[in-house]
RNA sequence: GGCGAAGUAGCUCAGUUGGUCAGAGCAGGCGGCUCAUAUCCGCCGUGUCGGGGGUUCAAAUCCCUCCUUCGCCA
């Protein structure tokens, strides 16, 4: 829980690994940290809010000197793709830790000392196989096929001292404090995991790495023939940049009200790793929210599959407030959600544009033309009964947005407001002011007060999400600043006479694009594709040749009507064993018969249903007396031709690029 | 394999402790308004609440089982 009453909040993010892009993972969890920070600072709790980056390890060792760099010289250049995005997105950060500033690595030593100087750390000897590229060992029976099993990569069996953190020993007493404390990790889900991954013994933590292997970390002040495990390291960022061991009044403050926001794939090392160690350095223990991932096209958004949607590029184009409204509205605290653009510039569309900015808009439009542009006055209201229905809703926002984000249902804040926006908007058409006005402008002036007032409770509850839209609408309404807190949220506080500019629309509608209006259901035969390709023989192929054909500019390619069809019927070629004949969806008014060299490879009945990729504006030809409007797509080799086909189903016709 | 979660209208999903919980948004159809960003407002859903069995006066909501999907197992 933000547990208001403690009267603080501190809130963290994950430090990210400098050597990584960052990607909507990276923003999604940050932008989330921002708005809870904001909210709690509305709720009138003291909040700190903090971010940062971890820059030790072997990666960045080798990433700097492939860079022909010190290992310092790379992270101060890297850092800055974090440090200096948060702004972009108007993620307002109290601090930014890097693991490489010395306020940091003296109180990893520090800790380090105390924990060696009360025995919780020995020294033992390691051996397994190491994985370079993960930085992690792992035993002979887990490697597969001897290779790393998380990336495939080589691993080194080794033998070697090492330090080691007794984090066995404080396993029942984990398992305690998790039962104790529900909300210790959200969601339940994740918190279950951790209650079946304590059902097995809990070994030993190595912390250490020799400083012949890897030198670009923390020495161990009591071994400086080593250093520190990265994540021995870089959790205790959490505690340093607060001022443990050096600012402790503050740390005091602090501390026993944080809450760490993270990526489900780090779940154990916080809950785990993490609260072991500060088990055993004596400190309050924190909680910890674990966040889903976003899903582009269904699959994990990840660099290495290369799928990433760049957020810069997002609020580049539609702008960062419309992001952070779509990041906060799409995702459920916990779980999952999917990324797209379409879904993207729904939520913009239906939302902000018409909902929202429309209302603001045709507010302030009518009052420029009737009311001489100012917020006019309260008077009666409406003189309908529509009024008390909506100073009501309006009253229990506040209310209920503190109450929803106190137990993290952040979607459901965002939707509790933009549902007084339409409360708004259906109250307007009830009073009808532009209509009053002819026969009574007291009263369309009353309603129009009200439907300004009840806008601005919206805008101020909208605020943590939306800061630079929010607060630009809250002045075009006359309504000036936010307000500091929700408790000085109070009905009547829009004051008569403020001035209403609106220079344009506050959030312009875009075009949702064309190839998304697909249909969004492809055909029966296409829910179940036959996954794999097989080696096949095919209609035409292109010859071999040594020599790369000569270059063509784009307009040349662009003649190329490439598009995904769907086979509905195959059939042999009467007189022929390696031609068949199918007729092929491409998402026009009817199937496109195409004939085919692929019979060899193929039955028939295998490609039923399969997706392929056609030449759509091939001039069509006769083939053994049938006529083939079109070719299949195929490569060639010695088992025969293989159809090309998309990675997942696509609704046919759809254009290949 | 072990443990866990989820399967609700065409789509995306809400549905705390069993009794107005069978809903919202989107899509689609019809109608209204015209202040407003072709926006806004109203009306329209006979959904086996994954299948089957059970507990109960009463279950989407509890129990068992099956199917499917997903997650965790350093």
């Amino acid at each position: 829980m933000s547990d208001p009453k403690q009267g603080v909040y501190y809130i963290t993010t994950p430090i990210y690994y400098v050597n990584d892009k960052p990607h909507i993972g990276h923003a999604y969890c940050t932008v989330l940290a921002d708005v809870l920070a904001r909210f709690h600072r509305l709720f009138g709790v003291e909040t700190w809010f903090l971010t940062g980056v971890d820059e030790h390890g072997q990666k960045v060792q080798d990433a700097a000197a492939k860079r022909g760099m010190t290992p310092q010289q790379h992270c101060d250049d890297m850092q800055s793709h974090f440090r200096d995005l948060w702004p972009t997105l108007d993620v307002a950060n109290d601090d930014f830790i890097r693991t490489t500033e010395p306020r940091h690595e003296r109180v990893v030593q520090e800790a380090l000392q105390r924990l060696w100087d009360k025995g919780e750390i020995y020294r033992g000897e390691y051996e397994g196989f190491y994985s370079p590229r993960v930085e992690k060992f792992f035993t002979e029976e887990e490697l597969i096929d001897g290779k790393c099993p998380e990336t495939g990569g080589d691993v080194y069996q080794i033998k070697e001292a090492n330090y080691f953190f007794r984090m066995g020993k404080y396993q029942e007493r984990l398992l305690q404090h998790i039962k104790d404390t529900p909300d210790f990790i959200r969601p339940e889900s994740r918190r279950n995991e951790v209650i079946g991954f304590l059902q097995k013994p809990l070994q030993d933590l190595c912390i250490s790495r020799p400083k012949s292997r890897l030198a670009w970390g923390i020495p161990l002040p009591f071994d400086t023939d080593f250093v520190t495990y990265v994540w021995f390291d870089a959790l205790l960022n959490y505690c340093s940049a607060i001022g443990l061991y050096h600012d402790q009044e503050r740390f005091d403050r602090l501390w026993p009200h944080v809450t760490h926001l993270i990526g489900k794939d780090i779940l154990t090392t916080h809950s785990v790793y993490w609260t072991t160690m500060l088990m055993a350095l004596e400190l309050p223990l924190p909680r910890i929210i674990a966040h889903g991932w976003w899903l582009i096209d269904k699959t994990k958004m990840s660099k290495s599959l290369g799928n990433v949607v760049n957020p810069l590029s997002m609020k580049d184009k539609y702008g960062t407030d419309s992001l952070r409204y779509f990041l906060m509205r799409e995702m459920v605290v916990g779980l999952d959600a999917d990324f797209s653009e379409t879904a993207f510039l729904k939520r913009h569309n239906y939302d902000l544009a018409n909902d929202l900015g429309n209302l603001a808009n045709r507010l302030v439009k009518f009052a420029e033309r009737s009311m001489g542009g100012v917020v006019p006055e309260p008077g009666a209201g409406s003189g309908m009964p529509h009024d008390a229905d909506l100073q009501a809703m309006a009253l229990a926002l506040p209310g209920r947005v503190r109450d929803l984000v106190g137990d993290l249902r952040v979607e459901q804040a965002v939707e509790a407001t933009i549902a007084l926006v339409r409360r708004v908007n259906r109250y307007v058409a009830e009073t009808e002011p532009f209509k009053v006005i002819k026969t009574d402008p007291a009263a369309a002036a009353g309603a129009v007060w009200m439907a300004l007032e009840a806008l601005r409770f919206a805008l101020n509850c909208l605020w943590p999400v939306m800061p630079a839209k929010c607060e630009a609408l809250l002045v075009a309404i006359g309504a000036g600043k936010p307000e500091a807190t929700l408790d000085a949220l109070a009905w009547g506080g829009l004051k008569p006479g403020g001035a209403m500019v609106l220079e344009s629309a506050p959030f312009p509608r875009f075009d949702v694009p064309e190839y998304e209006a697909a249909p969004e259901v492809a055909p029966a035969a296409v829910v179940a594709p036959a996954p794999v390709v097989v080696p096949v023989a095919v209609a035409a192929k292109p010859a071999p040749s040594d020599e790369p054909p000569a270059r063509i500019a784009f307009p040349d390619f662009a003649k190329v009507d490439l598009r995904i069809g769907t086979v509905l019927v195959a059939e042999p070629v009467t007189g022929s064993d390696k031609l068949l004949r199918l007729q092929v969806d491409l998402g026009e008014a009817q199937p496109r018969q195409i004939v085919a060299g692929i019979g060899k490879a193929y039955a028939p009945a295998d490609l039923v249903g399969r997706q392929i990729v056609v030449v759509a504006n091939l001039e069509p030809r006769k083939v053994f007396g049938q006529l083939s409007n079109g070719m299949v797509l195929a490569a060639s080799d010695d088992a025969g031709p293989a159809v090309l086909a998309p990675a997942r189903p696509i609704p046919p016709g759809t254009k290949v690029s």
